[in-house]
DNA sequence: TCTGGGGTCCTAGGACCC
DNA sequence: TCTGGGGTCCTAGGACCC
């Protein structure tokens, strides 16, 4: 089964307000929940029912939506209460299965395999629906299929508050006739090309050569073409996985071009990233520096580490080392992002001749954590990075 | 008042090794 | 006498997901 919440981050906020004394549904009017365009970050990130039909799309932003729709209302979004309805979601999924894939904050996909005893798979998923709307106050899609990428695409059809089968001998009905933008995995770089070859349905891509389509696309081909026959084989990944990556980015209230200003917006990007990956007990061991000009234009310049690290030291060193590099063909600076990758557990260390053993900085971090950790992110900063933090306040809830 | 932020995976090309 | 072929690791960029 796939379970995905119906304009999630719309419906929480809407049941949270109404919880707050709030008198109007927000589900029921037009409206959207939105970053804050003061701050360039106005997109679309959920639209009720109503702005859909006003023709709002999710991601684009928010003056087109408002065109489209006048009387739309905007809301921002809160990620730590959207958390605590996707774990309100999770323990009431827990009690129907244990093995249960969190694929996204308002997505899961469910094994159901070892847990039919009399009763159908269908009939399951009509109780589960019914409880999550009485009990928690939302509605959800339910995805009925013998794998997960039909699992995936069943959930994706009429919405909302739906329970939806896409069983083997349903694929010719269900799912060939639908455009093959709709196929997960398929894109909008994607979709152009097999326009080009007369592929415009899923349908058309199924019955297409298998191997012309690897010839053009490799991987992705082979991937497409099994898709769009029903065919995937992937496990439901019911245990927490260790994160191969730690990133933040900031997109900029305006742009940037002074070097000092974009230096102490690596380290205010460093000091989130480093304070995550403590969090985890991960060492890093490749930094990666990403910036975005004003045309949208990316860049991004990665450099392995001698030793594997945490420490918010030797991170800002090569982060400001990959920043000067791009620095050369400056263009005014739209956002900043500094990731780590090639992430190990930190007691799986291994010992390097280049050892990360300055424990005095070590030491220096785990003071400032504590200190995150008791009175909040924002609480302790460095003096000379105050101004910074006035352009890049930090969400306290990452 | 144009276009977020968090991720994963893949590919191509270059450096380097034997 | 004028340029092989196998491999690994690293980096930049891009496609896609929610």
């Amino acid at each position: 089964m796939h379970i995905d919440v119906n304009n999630a981050f719309l419906s929480w906020t809407a049941i949270d307000k109404l919880k707050n004394g709030e008198k109007v549904d927000i589900r029921t009017i037009p409206a959207i929940i939105g970053g804050d365009e003061a701050k360039r970050s106005g997109i679309v990130l959920a639209k009720s029912m109503k702005a859909k039909e006003c023709g709002v799309v999710t991601g684009e932003p928010i003056y087109q939506a408002r065109k489209k729709c006048p009387n739309l209302q905007v809301f921002h979004g809160d990620y730590k209460m959207y958390m605590q309805y996707s774990d309100k979601l999770y323990t009431l999924l827990l009690e129907y299965t244990d093995k249960i894939e969190r694929y996204s904050i308002d997505e899961c996909f469910l094994d159901m395999t070892n847990f039919l005893q009399n009763e159908t798979l269908l009939d399951k998923a009509k109780e589960i629906s019914m409880r999550i709307k009485n009990e928690l106050g939302f509605t959800v899609n339910v995805g009925v299929a013998h794998n997960k990428l039909l699992a995936k695409m069943a959930s994706d059809f009429t919405k909302p508050d739906k329970v939806h089968t896409l069983y083997k001998e349903e694929i010719p009905t269900k799912m060939w006739k639908l455009p093959v933008i709709e196929l997960f995995m398929l894109g909008r770089k994607t979709v152009p090309k097999l326009y080009n070859m007369h592929i415009t349905t899923i349908g058309d891509l199924a019955k297409a050569d298998k191997n012309l389509l690897i010839k053009k696309f490799g991987k992705h081909g082979k991937l497409m073409w099994e898709y769009a026959n029903g065919i995937d084989d992937s496990e439901v990944h019911y245990q927490k996985e260790q994160p191969k990556c730690i990133g933040n980015s900031v997109t900029l209230p305006m742009d940037v071009q002074d070097i000092r200003k974009l230096e102490e917006i690596v380290l205010t990007l460093v000091e989130q990233v480093t304070y995550r990956l403590r969090k985890e007990e991960l060492l890093a061991q490749v930094v990666n520096v990403q910036l975005r000009t004003k045309e949208f234009k990316d860049f991004s310049h990665q450099q392995k580490l001698d030793f594997a690290t945490s420490s918010t030291k030797p991170i800002y060193e090569q982060a400001t080392k990959l920043l000067h590099e791009m620095y050369k063909t400056i263009e005014p600076i739209r956002l900043v992002g500094v990731r780590v990758d090639g992430l190990i557990a930190k007691n799986e260390v291994q010992l390097s001749l280049f050892a990360d053993t300055n424990e005095k900085q070590n030491k220096l971090d785990e003071v400032v954590d504590n200190l995150k950790e008791k009175y909040g992110y924002n609480m302790i900063t460095r003096a000379g990075k105050l101004e910074v933090d006035n352009i890049v306040k930090i969400r306290e809830s990452k």
